[in-house]
DNA sequence: TTTCTTCTGCGCGATAATCGCGCACCAAAG
DNA sequence: CTTTGGTGCGCGATTATCGCGCAGAAGAAA
């Protein structure tokens, strides 16, 4: 948790921050935005809102037809500037490589944002899904393995708080959807330090994780690999993914 | 190309210009900045760029230890927003499926930015190369089979300006570094439809690209496969690749 | 046709947000 | 002990940003 380190009011700069809400809300349902959308959206006014839509357009993160805005492609120049910038990404890829070759399934390392998941790497042809977690997707973190994971190694009092802000929809017929029941998926993670989760997200589908640590402790992420149910028991997919899993944890704890 | 609009001068956000630019100073030879290097990479003052990374800080786009600045996975969000609202790297999936399971080699979709190819989505295992280009690089245009097929649906013209701003690179020796080449590698894929590049970014591997179009003729990007070069011609890999890629082409044209 | 509604586009004056200088301070290196 | 390169922050100047308000266009409904 990085604690905001108290800011002071004149180091902040609001036109910054109504620009990346402007970008962020563009979305699935709203994919092209009228500068009074935007504004509604945002809560900016919408002579604001305007000005910087036709600054991001002007910088080529927007184009328009003078009356909609949509993102370009070029947003993706964010995203990469962290992908660039984080080594981890990087080095967890040949691992990922080996798990999905070895398992057959697909193979992903994610971290926490607030109290999501974000999927950040991948690697593995997506046969079992028919999507699969496109990357940089965010799930909430009690619906797959990963996020359970992570969760798993933070405290008592940092999962109360996660428990209380989030709604525990259910997304197939086997979601878990009482407090009492993540509960449990987060202890039996914590105590055996790998989360087994089933047919939360999709059916028929698995998920096993690890979470990724630091040597000093701080936890970065979590490795998981989501594999086809089939008729595998569950005691037979850990027995066969949990040393790949754990080779990697232990290979990406000596490198940082 | 999205030509400037005409902007108002008052329209201008200033603050929004140099935030976006202060997240991308950060690179892999430059992941984690200080203020005043960022300042230097930026060329904003010193205490400028402070304010605008305490902003992001506070945001949860950066994080500090007083000292240093580095991104954290929450700038993905921005480029997912532009994943969430474009529906062709969602609509596109599938079909990289199908291909990448098919061929046996990775399949991706990339679009033009500014000179660069991006690579918007992707599917399969890299094993063929140990990295493969990792969701969102950038690479030059002229270096990749889904650049040259994209470059071959432009206009002379452009293709001038496009060759008079770039610098040709090698990547492997085998990589085509003089004029004549690339515009005859960007010919021959717009006289057949599709590009076919070898080794030029990494040794024995070949790429084969076709272009996506809506209904209307407008370039939206390209599909391509990497295959390892093996023992297999370039006249049987293309005849191999080529119906698949074609399938996903017309395909894609119908839905836009 | 008229009348609403909803959007854009822009000028303007007010003001508060942003700027960068300049200084104190700290730590590491020479 | 000096130099170099960094942070942190107060302050006064200024200019970048704000949002009101109006004109105009385009569409929908009556």
């Amino acid at each position: 948790m990085p604690n905001t380190p108290a800011l002071n009011k004149r180091d902040w700069i609001a036109g910054l921050e109504k620009g990346l809400r402007i970008i962020e809300a563009f979305s699935d349902t709203h994919p092209r935005l009228t500068a009074s959308t935007a504004a509604r959206r945002t809560g900016i006014t919408r002579t604001a809102t305007r000005r910087y839509l036709r600054t991001l357009e002007h910088l080529g993160y927007v184009e328009s037809d003078g009356q909609y805005f949509w993102l370009t492609p070029r947003v993706l120049r964010l995203g990469w500037s962290y992908f660039d910038s984080a080594k981890i990404p990087r080095a967890v890829q040949p691992h990922l490589q080996r798990i999905s070759l070895t398992l057959g399934g697909t193979a992903y390392f994610a971290v926490l944002d607030e109290d999501d998941v974000i999927f950040v790497s991948k690697d593995g042809s997506n046969k079992i899904q028919n999507i699969g977690y496109v990357l940089g997707s965010r799930v909430p973190a009690n619906i797959c393995s990963a996020g359970i994971a992570m969760l798993s190694c933070r405290t008592p009092d940092e999962i109360d708080t996660w428990l209380s802000k989030r709604k525990l929809v259910p997304y197939t017929a086997y979601t878990t959807t009482t407090e009492e029941g993540i509960r449990e998926h987060i202890n039996n993670a914590r105590q055996k330090g790998y989360a087994i989760l089933e047919q939360q997200m999709s059916q028929r589908v698995r998920g096993i994780a690890v979470p990724i640590r630091t040597r000093e402790g701080h936890l970065t992420g979590a490795i998981s690999v989501s594999l086809p149910m089939g008729n595998e028991t569950s005691e037979a997919a850990v027995l066969r993914a949990l040393p790949l899993l754990r080779e990697a944890e232990y290979a990406l704890l000596a490198t940082f």
